[in-house]
DNA sequence: CATGGTACTGACCGAATGGTCGGTCGGTCA
DNA sequence: TGACCGACCGACCATTCGGTCAGTACCATG
């Protein structure tokens, strides 16, 4: 038995993880100072030092796991939905679902994405890279299926997608602020009136009506 | 003559305000100190707190100075452009090319829209609302002429215009290290390419083609 | 010439920073 | 039992942080 009195059984080490990963995420690499990540964890600044070399390898290890956690997830997208259409909006509306339930290592990998960070590019670079691999698989099998035109390029459809997920959950305190726009914050409502976007088009057609 | 050696006789004001922009965009509030400040302005720290009162209002004045000049160049977008798909693709086209040329202020306001900022939501906010604004115009506009389809949210339009502009911009390292995405770093091959899907939709259709 | 105001500086301050050190404690294994 | 080890801590260190202050140089107006 060790001494924490209650509760908060995780090992030591695991807390520094965890309290690295929400401070990191909400304040950024220079926001947040070993003793904040210590009094969040509830250990000795030192008992930091005696896990992590130094503050970057601390954040570096931080990153890991957020890939780890977000790589493993990504392999269950259903690809038996019938339906072209569905098919899209599910995989829309899960990928916002997403962001949102796992916000800290979301906003981990974005600031790494976007350059922003302590410049570790690669690893969040992969993360994208497979969901957008997923993505471009998701079209191509639509062309061969003859359901999507075969002139559009997958990339920016996926691209699109993707793009129009993470600047809804980054931007969703201001998106909530104006009316029009607060349907992004509700992430099926986003889902099917960006699908149908996608997928039909804004301009008026002479034929059918979906 | 003041003492400044060679080149360079912008106001000291003037350098700190332009050191500001760069360096807060560059690397954040906070990982930006008064030192660094002083030495990229050319001026001694304590000359900075003579202009203004703490680091806070600094970035608050090198914020505001951001968001004016965004402001100003935002109303020359050209409206008697008659095909309206090329308005569109002239839209994004504009609007993503000037995210590059602004970099500065727009990383700045970025964050702030993105609520990592020292919150100061309200201002990057105005700028937001009122790019949307635009595009809301140009859409309902397609719509009262019978171009654009009835039944399509002008926001979703617009946010999905805006998103990827701004997710292409963001991104462009990682864009460009993908072969498939590597177009979006060319903002008039992204323009082409987006308003293509935006407005003819991925699925094929059984009349004409564009 | 005095006067006053503004731009500007170097030297300095207490607090906070990332990081170190010597040492305690509880367990493992020979 | 005792040697050893990893987890862990309080106290401490040098440096840097945002910010202050007394004073100088310069220019305008009286």
């Amino acid at each position: 038995m060790n001494g924490m009195s209650e509760s908060d059984e995780r090992s030591a080490n695991q807390r520094i993880l965890d309290a690295g990963l929400r401070l990191f995420a909400a304040h950024g690499y220079d926001g947040v100072s070993m003793t904040d990540l210590a009094a969040d964890a509830q250990v000795s600044k030192a008992n930091i030092f005696h896990h992590y070399a130094s503050k970057d390898a601390l954040y570096a290890a931080v990153l890991k796991h957020a890939v780890a956690d977000f790589a493993t997830r990504l392999a269950q997208l259903n690809r038996d939905e019938p339906e072209l259409a569905s098919r899209v909006r599910t995989f829309v509306g899960w990928h916002s679902r997403r962001l949102r339930e796992r916000e800290a290592p979301t906003r981990l990998l974005l600031r790494e994405l976007f350059g922003q960070g302590v410049s570790r590019p690669e690893l969040a670079h992969e993360v994208f890279a497979e969901s957008q691999r997923h993505l471009f698989e998701l079209v191509e099998a639509g062309q061969r299926a003859g359901q999507l035109r075969a002139d559009v390029d997958p990339a920016v459809v996926a691209l699109t997608l993707v793009s129009v997920d993470v600047f809804s959950f980054l931007a969703t305190p201001t998106l909530r602020a104006i009316p029009q726009l607060a349907f992004a914050a509700d992430q099926d409502e986003l889902a099917r009136r960006l699908s149908d976007l996608v997928l039909n088009g804004a301009l008026v057609r002479r034929g059918e009506r979906t």
